[in-house]
DNA sequence: ATGGGACCTGGAGCGCACTCCAGGTCAAGC
DNA sequence: GCTTGACCTGGAGTGCGCTCCAGGTCCCAT
């Protein structure tokens, strides 16, 4: 009764569970992200449930960022065995705290967008004749007064000395 | 007494604040990120506030991953006057919506990484000879116990089926 | 037996965003 | 007058991470 379960994924299944070509999936066993898979006899890969792990763990890595090259020493370190726990520790707290740091950034950098956003939408609120409207149909023929120059929005630092 | 502060800066000065190469800086340019920057009699580049202020936010929008292709269209927007305000508007929320997603989805990421750290923390405090000891000497010539398959950890699916 | 579908291989190709290079100009300082 | 350093040009090259392809095998259903 426990005998008879399907104890092996396929390539397609695989692909489509963690949502990877079958080019990269290959991709990433030649690049020793995955350690050699099992085989059918008819030459068809034969994923298995520590493959299934692994690349979970993969998908989370490429999915922030890192490497190609690092995934494979990490692999390496998984393939070395249980006495290589300490140092994969060591490697995904280090990528970890370049991941905070990035969203940090991220969050920064969407804080400014934010700004530049609500910099636009006052710009509307005081001509309200840029406003787009439904179709054709000017109110006026767009004089142009003096075209916005956008200064002043987003330049948080000191380096805007006078204009001459 | 208000004419005679420098209105411009040079490539040098530009590449350095923004943490750019002079290569970088040029590549924007042909790529159409920047208007066609002024020039001194030698040819060399003379950056303004106006370029200064764009590629701040060329900057923003870079570091979030928006592809070039997309900040030239944003550009080309810029370049085409106030009337444009409103679809600039709509490019920078489109792009908010999808860094808003992405930073979710790096945080997930984030999240299991962690939960792969406290479990082989676990395995550590279950097995302290895998612990890295200062130098050489060991306790116990490791007599491998059947080693760990590591399943189980990030496994949060029901896709696990039993194995023979 | 025939066809279709899933998969195999080695290797070439691609898109992106830079990055580098050779050879040249210009302005300032010694 | 000569060197140095900052910058110029057009164009080629690079690294990464896939992605595509031609040609083949195997197995199953009609």
């Amino acid at each position: 009764m426990l005998s008879h379960m399907k104890d092996y994924f396929t390539p397609g299944e695989i692909a489509a569970r963690f949502d990877l070509t079958l080019d990269t999936l290959r991709y990433y066993e030649k690049a020793g992200l995955l350690r050699r898979v099992d085989r059918a006899p008819s030459g068809h890969r034969r994923y298995r449930a520590d493959d299934v792990e692994l690349l979970h763990l993969v998908r989370c890595l490429r999915d922030t960022d890192m490497p190609i090259s690092r995934l494979r020493e990490f692999a390496e370190l998984v393939r070395d065995g249980d006495h290589t726990i300490p140092e994969r520790v060591e490697v995904l707290q280090s990528h970890q705290h370049r991941l905070s740091a990035h969203i940090d950034q991220l969050r920064e950098r969407q804080e400014a967008i934010r700004h530049k956003i609500d910099y636009y939408l006052g710009v509307l609120s005081d001509r309200p004749e840029l406003t787009r409207r439904p179709e054709g149909s000017e109110d006026t023929p767009t004089p142009a007064p003096a075209a916005l120059s956008d200064t002043a929005a987003l330049m948080t630092d000191s380096t805007v000395k006078e204009n001459a």
